[in-house]
DNA sequence: GTCTATAGGTGGATAGAC
DNA sequence: GTCTATCCACCTATAGAC
């Protein structure tokens, strides 16, 4: 792999697990055994690593969607799997990049801000199209805009897979997914 | 108002808006206009402020937590002063202190990680005895155990709080803890 | 309790050789 | 592309005078 790659693989971990404000390039340069002037080769700027690793997750992660999209029919599975995302990924022992960059928004850069909302609104959008199939086909049900209960849906896995890392149990957010699509059962 | 007592209104502060990690003593002397060191006097390691600040936001809440049993009967209106909490927090531009802190939580001295596990179990606990109340007063409608969707209720509105924030949107954070409250409804 | 001064470490970042 | 060497700003923390 080239070392851009590794680079990104591993600052994604870092993120995920410490947050972007909770690693540095000399912790990079220490696992992948390079200094950190190659990194600053490869990334100039912190800021701009941390851009890439937004973009690059974004892009990971609508391609999980889109596979979704193509594997599955029923809106209801459709959330068990895009449920089923966010689990792999606290299974890994890491919360999504993007949730926990959203607890240091304050901090970031604008261009990171920009594309961490970004990120979000594509969520709601897909997830607000799912739900308003599923409630066109009858096997959801909720009252309001698809895309405010797309919003709950959003907010209450990324604070569970919060939570759920803090307690070290895994089980609390699938229980909590679960129950939140229940809640949306015809 | 004592020394001590503006460092922690103001880290407090600090920690809500930028997180534990996204702070310094720098920045507490710089707006109290006191020196780095006056602080290590009243807070000899950062650490030992952070526990501090639990501690205090713990007290502070369940303060208010005992003030809602008081003035109300009614389970599910304690629902939604317990939403109003936060959203007063969430108006002020802050996150939950504890909220911001389980984000960084891997980043944590043990210390601060246990206090926060305790400052959730307290408020799951005090979730749930509202929960089942009103299960059995007929006011809410629920499966399983109330304890659990208190979870489910912690953590939602923990990310709501996160996102709305990312968004500058405390509309987004109200219209997702109704919608949460309205579904317990008998 | 608050100050000056400073230690000792780490942060992101750059210049220039190879 | 990767290295050595280095800069400067900032970090937490301490010693000791007032």
């Amino acid at each position: 792999m080239e070392t851009s790659e590794r680079i990104l693989e591993l600052a994604e971990r870092l993120v995920q697990t410490r947050g972007y404000n909770g690693f540095s390039y000399a912790d990079i340069a220490a696992a992948l055994k390079v200094t950190k002037a190659s990194l600053h080769y490869h990334f100039p700027a912190k800021s701009e690593l941390g851009r890439s690793l937004i973009g690059r997750y974004e892009r990971n992660f609508l391609a999980a969607l889109e596979a979704i999209e193509r594997k599955v029919k029923s809106p209801r599975e459709k959330l068990r799997r895009y449920a089923g995302i966010y689990a792999e990924v606290l299974r890994d022992g890491r919360m999504c990049l993007c949730g926990m960059l959203a607890a240091e928004y304050a901090t970031l850069p604008k261009a990171m801000q920009q594309e961490l909302r970004h990120f979000f609104d594509e969520n709601e959008r897909w997830l607000g199209a799912v739900l308003e199939q599923g409630r066109r086909a009858g096997e959801l049900e909720f009252s309001g805009a698809p895309r405010e209960v797309a919003r709950l849906l959003v907010s209450s896995l990324e604070g569970a897979m919060m939570l759920a890392r803090s307690h070290g149990d895994v089980r609390r957010f699938r229980a909590i997914a679960e129950r939140l699509i229940a809640a949306l059962a015809a």
